[in-house]
DNA sequence: TCAGTATATGAACAGACAGTAATATAGCAT
DNA sequence: ATGCTATATTACTGTCTGTTCATATACTGA
């Protein structure tokens, strides 16, 4: 039996994964689910440049996905929200039962 | 330990994160959920008119999550992508979470 | 065939947003 | 204080996409 959603929570778990939605973020993600790293880290690993990487986390922070913490000049982040890794992984598990689907549609022929 | 993934995979996992990202198409997946219904039932149900609909359900089924069966004139769509469930639910749990952290911090002052 | 209904699609418009460059802020070192 | 470094922010631009209206397609019944 499912449960019906008012309009407005929908918004709001829409708004969750735009902040998901974005390939940036999500290599962002994807390192600080290695750990701490400086803003200056993430511009290293993740080729994007100061400036975008500071905006993506300020997006990422202002949804609860990340936390901050100030040391002299720098800002170390890194993921608040256990969540991340769980969503990510059931988008890989559903993307690789699709590639396995299509795969085995093609092998058999139409 | 965090296994690292490819940029093109979460390139992937955006694209499929972004189709998640719109309240119509959660109030759409939202009823859905119910049931197989109709591109007629689904106007009704949400407000929204009917090409907005038919729209939003050709996004949705590109990305395999839902599914049709077409039965004379009607279109007979349904969820096709269980995790869809899941997914909302993972987010509805945190927002949640979330809102409790925030009215703790208010009782007890900041 | 013709009318009516359900669904899909195309064109046009408006709003949102990611990227970038330039600049601001803030802490550290000399 | 001055210069240097790390990070944040602002303004701007181009692109993408959700919405709507109009129209096309496809099936049904008379």
């Amino acid at each position: 039996m499912h449960q019906r959603l008012p309009a407005e929570v929908l918004e709001l778990v829409a708004e969750r994964f735009r902040v998901l939605a974005e390939p940036a973020r999500l290599r962002i993600l994807d390192v600080l689910l290695g750990g701490e790293r400086t803003v200056s880290d993430l511009v290293e690993d993740t080729g994007l440049n100061q400036a975008n990487v500071s905006k993506h986390l300020a997006i990422l922070r202002a949804s609860n996905f990340v936390d901050r913490r100030k040391e002299g000049l720098y800002a170390y982040y890194s993921v608040s929200d256990p969540s991340v890794d769980q969503l990510c992984s059931i988008m890989c598990s559903r993307l690789e039962e699709q590639a396995e689907e299509q795969s085995a549609l093609l092998s058999t022929g139409s």
